[in-house]
DNA sequence: ACCTGAACACCGTTCAAGT
DNA sequence: ACCTGAACACCGTTCAAGT
């Protein structure tokens, strides 16, 4: 029952830890208190093997992407930049805290600048010229890390499968129609072809319009911008 | 010297100081308590006007999104589109707290969804379909709202015009050079024809990348996706 | 070296009470 | 109606002290 400490701290179990405790209650639960209660351990232990949270989440991120696993050999650059991004966003999946980490995280780790190199690696391997790489880079923006901005949402379309609305929700839907035709006509539509949207769907149909466009751009020729006009 | 509150507060006064303390110090500075000694009144004279800082967040969005103006009547679907998409962006950079704003916000607003159904309308009005509409808008994501993500950043190339590196910093460039050449090879480049990153360029640059794509599936006859297959 | 106790300076929000 | 006082249940982080 003497449940003293057997290994001391180190900043692996406390990465690690940080983790699980993400990936069961979301980040939102993740706070230095609660993982140095979960680690049975006071919060101000934590502060030995991460600077401050921040840090945590970059190690976090860090210990995620790490693990990345290069694709197969003798794939175009197209293919294998769209096999790196589908890995990454396989991540995404599995760990739903890892976008919103991403994103809040300020720091540039080693794995974060490896894996932004080994895109980029792929796009000039493939005889992209450095300028279109770079606007690729900015056009695949989040796309990298596996996840799109979700900024349009076709609002409250699919609550179920084929429960029969209330009056009072279908008259809600009747106002939206009303007021914003165009967002209703594509969550109907959406709804009609089964169900609500398909995100992954949508995820890999602008992915390969990019990559598709950045390659007709390098088949054209094109190198250099408006500096050379 | 009586400064009793002359006008009892209300929703409106409530998110115009907001948005000034905001726009002031910044999103992180904007505490409920902090708005309201702001207003010279107790932290919980809020709830009255305001149901809980999410509804005072969405409110300021609102506020702000309400008044993006129309696109000059007589342009093609491509140039409305266009121009909705850089009032939004004019709005970001006059409040640069907007971003976070939008991005941490999980309501749907009157003025957020009428936003979203004018940027739909403008391209169904084009004559595209539903279908290609709504991957467009999924395409557009976070553009739709005036910005990009930037999930890729150069690193540390421009620190100053001109400024000599010390040694330090330069053995630190070289080190990054070589772990991470794509990366250092588009900032060189990037330095090299006149310092930092044009935020500005890049985003049109991705925008109309995407306006011409879907003009061209368009004009192709693509209306419907992968179900008729 | 590694961890703890006590404290500091904050948060958002509820509830009963005041005017 | 509109606002306040006191309190609850939290935060991240610092600093001096313990073992």
């Amino acid at each position: 029952m003497s449940a003293a400490p057997r290994t001391p701290l180190d900043r692996e179990r406390v990465l690690v830890a940080a983790i699980e405790l993400a990936d069961r209650d979301g980040l939102a639960a993740l706070s230095m208190r609660g993982l140095a209660t979960e680690l049975g351990v006071t919060p101000m232990a934590l502060y030995k093997h991460v600077a401050d949270k921040d840090d945590l989440l970059g190690g976090m991120v860090d210990a995620v992407v790490i693990g990345y696993r290069p694709p197969p050999a003798g794939l175009g650059w197209a293919a294998a930049t769209r096999d790196r991004i589908l890995v990454a966003r396989d991540a995404l999946l599995a760990h739903p805290w890892l976008r919103t980490a991403i994103e809040r995280s300020t720091r540039r780790t080693p794995a974060v600048l490896g894996h932004m190199d080994a895109v980029a690696r792929e796009l000039l391997a493939g005889g992209l010229s450095v300028d279109l790489t770079h606007h690729a880079m900015h056009a695949l923006g989040h796309r990298i890390w596996g996840f799109s901005p979700e900024a349009f949402d076709e609002g409250p379309a699919a609550t179920g499968p084929a429960v029969e609305p209330t009056a009072e929700q279908s008259a809600m839907m009747a106002a939206m129609a009303q007021r914003y035709p165009a967002v209703a006509a594509i969550a109907a539509e959406s709804a009609a072809t089964g169900g609500s949207c398909d995100e992954q769907g949508e995820f890999e149909f602008t992915l390969d319009l990019l990559l598709d466009a950045f390659a007709r751009l390098h088949q054209s020729g094109w190198s250099s911008r408006r500096r050379s006009g």
